[in-house]
DNA sequence: CGTCTTCCATACGGTGGCGTATGGAAGAAT
DNA sequence: ATTCTTCCATACGCCACCGTATGGAAGACG
C-alpha cells in the first residue's frame, strides 16, 4: 500500500541514471559503458536495453537528470533565504569552494569536459551556467549594484568556484581558510 | 650543414608527443589511442612502438613535455617584465581568457580531467599549479602587499581564470569585455 | 659490395565494449 | 489455470584497440 513497486527489487531508468553520474565522477563520460555499470548493478546488459534504446539514450537521460537537479537548487536556494543576499552569496562560495559536494563538483567538472565534445552536453551545461549567473546576479543587484557590476561579480563569483575545484590546490599554502575568507570577501562585498 | 636529420621525414618521440597533445586538445585523455594517432601520422604502429614502449610510456612523454613547456612560460613572463607586475598581472588574465590560446586552455582542462583519475598527472598539475601560484603571489607581494593578501590575489587569479574557460559563457552577456575589464580590476587593482 | 643499424609495415591473438536476437522466469490479467 | 506482459539472462557477431612477432627497406659503415 506504500510503495507502488514494493514487490522484488526491480531495476528503472532512474537506477541506471544514478549508476551513470556515479561513474561520471569517477572516471568522466568515457568511463560510462553499458556493460561496466550492468556489472556495478549486478545484472545484464540486457536488462539495459530493456531500459534504453542504447548508449546514447542513457546519456541524454543523465544529461536531462542533471540539468533538472542543477535548476531545483538554484530555485531551492532562491526560497531558502529571500532577501539575505549577502549570505546567500557567502553560502555559495562555501558549498562549492569545500570538500564536502564532493561529488557534485566532479560532476561539474566531467559535465564541462564533456561538453566540449558533445552539443546536447554543451546545450545543457550553458543553460544551467546561464540559470547560475542570472541568480547571482539578481543578488547583487538586489543589494543596489548597477548591473555591470552585478553581472561581473556573479561570473566572477561562479568562474573563481569552478577553477578553484579543478585546482589541485592541496597543499598550495597552510592558510587557504583564510584565503578562501579573503577571496569570499573581495568578490561579494 | 643545418639540421641534423635533414635527410628523410623520419618520426621521433616529438611527433607523436605532439601529435598526443593534438588530441588530448580535441578529445580529451580518451582520444589517445595508439592507432588513431598512427593514421594521423600517416604510419603504422610498428612506428609506435618503436619510439614508445607502451602508451603508458607516451602518456608519461605527454605529462613532462607539457610540464616544462608551462615551467618555462612563467620563466619566460618572468623576464619579459622585469618589475612591471601590474601589467604582468593584466596579461595574464588578457591571455589566458582570450579565444586566442584556445588550444592551450582546452589542455588545460583536459590535463585536470586526466588529474582525477592518474596520479602521475595529479603531481605534474600540482607543480604546475604550485609554480603560477607562486609567480602570481611574488607579482602582488612586489607591489607591497602583505602576504596573505599576495596569496588570495593569485589563487583568485588563477582559479577565475581556468574556471571562466570551462563556463560555456558563450550568450551569457553582450557586454562581457566590460565585465572581463570589471573583473580583472577587482583582481590586480 | 656486403653487413649492420634504424625505422617502419604487416600480420596475429587477445580483450573489451556495442547492439541484437531469442529464450525464460515471474507476476498480472482474464 | 492459461495467457500476457514485464523484465532480465544468454549467446552471438562486430569493431576498435592493445601489444607482440617478424620481416623488410634504406641509409651508414666497413
Amino acid at each position: 500500500m506504500a510503495k507502488p513497486e514494493p514487490s522484488r527489487q526491480q531495476l528503472d531508468r532512474a537506477a541506471w541514471i544514478k549508476a551513470a553520474l556515479d561513474i561520471l565522477a569517477e572516471q568522466g563520460l568515457d568511463g560510462i559503458r553499458v556493460e561496466v555499470l550492468a556489472k556495478r548493478l549486478k545484472v545484464t546488459k540486457g536488462s539495459f536495453y530493456w531500459h534504453f534504446k542504447d548508449r546514447r539514450d542513457l546519456l541524454d537521460a543523465v544529461l536531462e537528470t542533471w540539468k533538472d537537479g542543477r535548476i531545483r537548487d538554484i530555485q531551492k536556494q532562491t526560497r531558502a533565504l529571500p532577501g539575505e543576499e549577502l549570505p546567500r552569496a557567502y553560502h555559495v562560495i562555501e558549498v562549492y569552494s569545500a570538500n564536502r559536494n564532493r561529488k557534485g563538483m566532479l560532476i561539474e567538472i566531467a559535465m564541462r569536459d564533456w561538453a566540449r565534445r558533445d552539443a546536447a552536453a554543451a546545450a545543457v551545461v550553458e543553460e544551467v551556467d546561464a540559470a547560475r549567473l542570472e541568480f547571482g546576479r539578481r543578488g547583487f543587484e538586489a543589494r543596489g549594484m548597477p548591473p555591470l557590476e552585478a553581472s561581473s561579480r556573479s561570473l566572477l563569483l561562479y568562474a573563481y568556484v569552478f577553477g578553484l575545484s579543478l585546482m589541485s590546490c592541496g597543499k598550495f599554502d597552510a592558510d587557504m581558510d583564510e584565503m578562501k575568507r579573503w577571496i569570499a570577501d573581495r568578490i561579494a562585498r
